[in-house]
RNA sequence: GCGAGCUUGGCGGAAUGGUAGACGCACAGGACUUAAAAUCCUGAGUCCAUAACGGACGUGCGGGUUCAAGUCCCGCAGCUCGCACCA
């Protein structure tokens, strides 16, 4: 048996023997306050739910966000890569419900068993500033902002629509909304109107879209799909009167408002439409049963994006009718249509069927009439119509009166300035993004410090008596509110009179939670939200980790609340992440049976006629690749991977596969692959460890086979610096692979001079530069080498010797009217014409070069020369 | 409908405008072994051709710029994702 065969890396031994050693001097730790003589460098990736089960998804977050925060720290600077957990939410609930394990008590063993495998994976976390969102230590500090929020005017109670669920009395969001039914009851949902909390992010609106171009580090996607979501546009609000109301309308109603983006097309109106939900249609609903009817259908219409594609345009006509301002002979009638939106802009459109093909569709199918006024730029007038198709290109205004003639640009101004001058329009500025409602009929999260007080009205919580803590004996048998349930919680005296008074019942989004947990890890444990020069002195995250399905409301809501908690002076940053990676998903082929029934991986074997099942020998049709999910059982569990195979084995496969931010799909041969990568690793250093003791090695003159092997070493260092800078995790691996094998190769040279000395650089910086990626392995390797010194973790990040890059010799391709046609070898930097000499000596230019003339001559230093000929 | 991204061998992918296919997977052949596993070595874009040398084609498709294009520009197709009656 030869002596290479027994060399095994025993990663058990490793990881628990590493993780003490780290643990034991403190080498991810760092001040609440940074010092100020080394950089900071902020690292977060995003936190998870404690749902108690650690996904591959996490372990590619978090292994993408720990090799950026080892190898900055390797780089010098003080790195601050804290976790902690997103711990409010429904599933501690229903747990509650379906298994009568209080939401506090499973939560926190969800957050131990997930703590235990993040520790195991080697993450290089600063674990004294862990907290879970639901701690009174972190929501009561919450409910400070959340008071102070108030008093800066940026939370407002208001009626708001929600989705109620009669069975379980909550209200729903609307992805718990499936087909019109409860998620859980499956009982129909009702639309409601409830007082509800918002915040109100519209306020910041125009400073978040601004805010978008300083970021120049985030996905470009990520800032247009926030872009888009706040939707700025601009336009005028008119407002029509109408000419006949009917007498039980108040005069708020006497008039109707619309909101437009083209109010130079006003001479093309040919009637008014206004939502269902517009307080006129809700009015005349009372006295008319078929509007009444009407609105009911438009309601019992799905939300989800097909029925809405599918749904055609309707309407009804309301017979009432409104007067133009400029159009003194005509009236228009007011209907009622289903693709007019409450809650955009004012909930009433006019209708101007030529430059809109929803009001051209609307137009035809109720035989309205119309007028076109505008013409597209180089038709003629008397020639162009509009058939089934709306113009919605700008062009020269027609057919209306004071603004024939102009552009559509010149006809905007013009007709805003008119309806100015005649107080019945204004230029406004119109948003797409809604106020923030953040009220959940929910136990499981941060309460709403608030107090109803029948005398005072609302008021907020004193600051001396937060936090208002979740009460623990709570009765979940009942359907509804266990704060609304509960038989004393909510009775209280007003802070004020001190008379009776009650509780505000409803609790936080839990999005509310994750708006500002990147700023509380600056300083864990203050007595106030934040510690002024600990959260100025990290902020901001210099770079965020996360999914793209945060894109919007997470990654809005924390720029916004870190705008409203500037203004607050909390902190001084307007921005809380600097960069921004958003991570692909993790993929894994799916297996049906004959049934269609899905089958997990482990259940199944392939053979050479495909796959079966492992028990029974049944066909399985293998399917699509897919997300790792539970309903597709196509899970692979990071435990077992890290049991059998170690974590560096999982840390390295993640990266290794496909550039970060793509989906990478999770295969067994993947594993075995990386498995197998790294035992020879281990190998070839060991080897290295055993035939160059450190007394050996000299620095002596370099035999080619040396030089050779250092520049392999320097080229790798700075390769993979380079890799990481750019987040090409897959490209620093393959240079890491190309060092392996070459060290390996290094050792059939072994008695060559200066290659003692060779082979142990390329062996230490081989290590450190694994030391991102493969923690555990990287302390072994290097204690293999230089035992008993410095960790890796304590040792600065290698310096590639640019010297020693350069090549003793290099090829140069001969191109002949840019085709290849031969190469040469030469020194480095040899001058041109001795180059172009040697390449026109060449047996194979020669032969092309027959009978042609060569008219031109590239010289790329090094790389290329190209004959450019005739003939 | 609007927007973004992607398209390179059997597969994942690499490539500051300068030798396309690095690195890895899968595959094939060989060494070691009683055998297997493990390990090591070798091969391989496609097509044509050969004893050998060699040649043509080739980065979704069609154009363009350039001495030179996977890379830059214009147009098109397909796939993926996001938003979606936003007036």
């Amino acid at each position: 048996m030869s002596e290479t065969s027994i060399i095994f890396y025993d990663f058990q031994n490793a990881e628990r023997y590493w993780q003490k050693e780290w643990d034991k001097n403190h080498i991810f730790d760092v001040p609440d306050v940074p010092d100020p003589n080394i950089p900071k460098y902020y690292v977060l990736e995003m936190f998870p739910y404690p749902s108690g089960q650690l996904h591959m998804g996490h372990v590619r977050n978090y292994t993408l966000g720990d090799v950026v925060a080892r190898y900055k720290r390797a780089q010098g600077f003080s790195v601050l890569h804290p976790m902690g957990w997103d711990a409010f939410g429904l599933p501690a609930e229903n747990a509650a419900r379906s298994r009568g394990i209080s939401p506090a008590k499973w939560t926190m063993e969800n957050i131990a068993t997930m703590r235990a495998m993040l520790k195991r994976l080697g993450f290089s976390l600063n674990w004294d500033r862990e907290f879970a969102t639901c701690q009174p230590e972190y929501y009561g500090q919450q409910q400070k902002i959340f008071v102070n929020l108030i008093k800066e005017g940026l939370v407002e109670r208001r009626e708001s629509w929600v989705n109620w669920d009669p069975v379980d009395q909550t209200v729903l969001a609307n992805e718990q909304v499936i087909d019109g039914k409860g998620w859980r009851s499956g009982a129909p949902i009702e639309k409601k109107q409830l007082s509800q909390w918002f915040l109100k992010i519209t306020e910041f609106a125009q400073p978040l879209l601004n805010g978008l171009k300083q970021l120049d580090h985030w996905p470009e996607r990520v800032k247009i799909m926030q872009e888009r979501w706040i939707g700025r546009s601009e336009g005028a609000r008119i407002r029509f009167a109408l000419q006949n109301p009917p007498s039980d309308f108040d005069d708020a109603l006497k008039s109707i408002e619309v909101f437009t983006t083209r109010p130079d097309t006003l001479f093309g109106m040919a009637f008014l439409a206004i939502s269902p939900d517009h307080p006129v249609a809700v009015q005349l609903a009372k006295n008319h049963p078929d509007i009444a009817n009407f609105i009911a259908e438009c309601h019992q219409l799905g939300t989800s994006e097909e029925a809405i594609e599918k749904a055609e345009k309707r309407g009804i006509d309301t017979g009432i009718r409104i007067a133009h301002p400029f159009i003194s002979d005509q009236t228009f009638p007011v209907w009622i249509a289903n693709f007019v939106l409450m809650d955009y802009g004012t909930g009433a459109v006019f209708g101007c069927p030529c430059g809109d093909q929803r009001d051209l569709d609307f137009a035809r199918k109720y035989n309205l009439a119309f007028k076109t006024v505008v013409l597209p730029k180089g038709a003629q007038e008397d020639q162009f119509a509009i058939s089934d198709v709306a113009n919605t290109e700008p062009g020269i205004a027609i057919n209306s009166d004071f603004l024939n003639g102009l552009s559509t640009a010149e006809a905007k101004t013009a007709m805003i300035q008119r309806l100015e001058e005649m107080n019945i329009g204004k230029r406004v500025v119109n948003w797409r993004l809604r106020d923030w409602g953040i009220s959940r009929q929910r136990y499981w999260g941060c309460p709403i410090p608030v107090i109803h007080c029948p005398e005072c009205g609302i008021v907020p919580v004193p600051e001396d008596q937060l936090p208002v803590c979740l009460p623990e004996d709570v009765d979940f048998s009942m359907p509804g509110n266990p704060l609304e349930n509960h038989p004393t919680w909510k009775h209280v005296s007003c802070p004020h009179c001190h008379g009776p008074a009650q509780r505000e019942t409803d609790t936080c989004d839990t999005f509310v939670d994750s708006s500002w947990y990147f700023a509380r890890f600056t300083a864990p444990t203050a007595s106030s939200p934040v510690k002024d020069q600990a959260v100025n002195g990290w902020m901001p995250v210099d770079q965020y980790v996360g999914g793209i399905e945060h894109a919007i409301l997470h990654l809005l809501y924390a720029r916004f609340f870190t705008r409203a908690m500037h203004k607050m002076d909390y902190l001084k940053v307007d921005e809380p992440f600097a960069a921004l990676f958003t991570q692909g998903m993790v993929m894994h082929e799916s297996y049906k049976d004959a049934n269609g029934e899905w089958i997990a991986p482990e259940e199944i074997e392939r053979t050479s006629k495909g796959a079966i099942k492992k028990d029974t020998g049944e066909a399985i049709t293998i399917g699509r690749i897919e997300k790792m999910s539970k309903s597709k059982k196509n899970t692979i569990a990071p435990s077992t991977i890290i049991e059998r195979f170690g974590a560096d084995t999982a840390r390295w496969f993640v990266l290794s596969d496909n550039p970060p931010e793509r989906d990478m799909e999770w295969t067994e041969a993947g594993v075995t692959a990386t498995s197998r990568f790294l035992q020879r690793l281990y190998r070839t250093i060991h080897n290295v460890s055993q035939q160059v003791p450190i007394t050996s090695v000299k620095n002596e003159p370099l035999s080619t086979a040396a030089s050779d092997l250092r520049r392999i070493t320097h080229r790798t260092i700075a390769a993979v610096t380079d890799a990481l800078e750019n987040f090409a995790m897959n490209v620093a691996i393959a240079r890491l692979h190309e060092l392996t094998s070459a060290l390996n190769d290094a050792e059939k040279s072994s008695d060559q001079e200066g290659m003692n000395f060779a082979r142990r650089e390329a062996a230490l910086n081989l290590s450190m530069l694994c030391g991102p990626f493969i923690p555990y392995m990287a302390e072994t390797l290097m204690n293999l080498l230089e035992p008993n010194t410095q960790m890796v973790v304590q040792r600065p990040w290698p310096i590639a010797d640019k010297s020693l890059m350069a090549a003793t010799k290099v090829i140069i391709a001969i191109q002949i009217r840019g085709k290849l046609r031969a190469t040469i070898e030469t020194t480095p930097n040899m001058d041109e014409n001795s180059v172009i000499e040697l390449a026109r000596k060449e047996p194979a230019i020669i032969k092309f070069l027959e009978g042609k003339t060569i008219i031109k001559t590239i010289y790329v230093p090094n790389k290329i020369v190209n004959f450019v000929v005739n003939g």
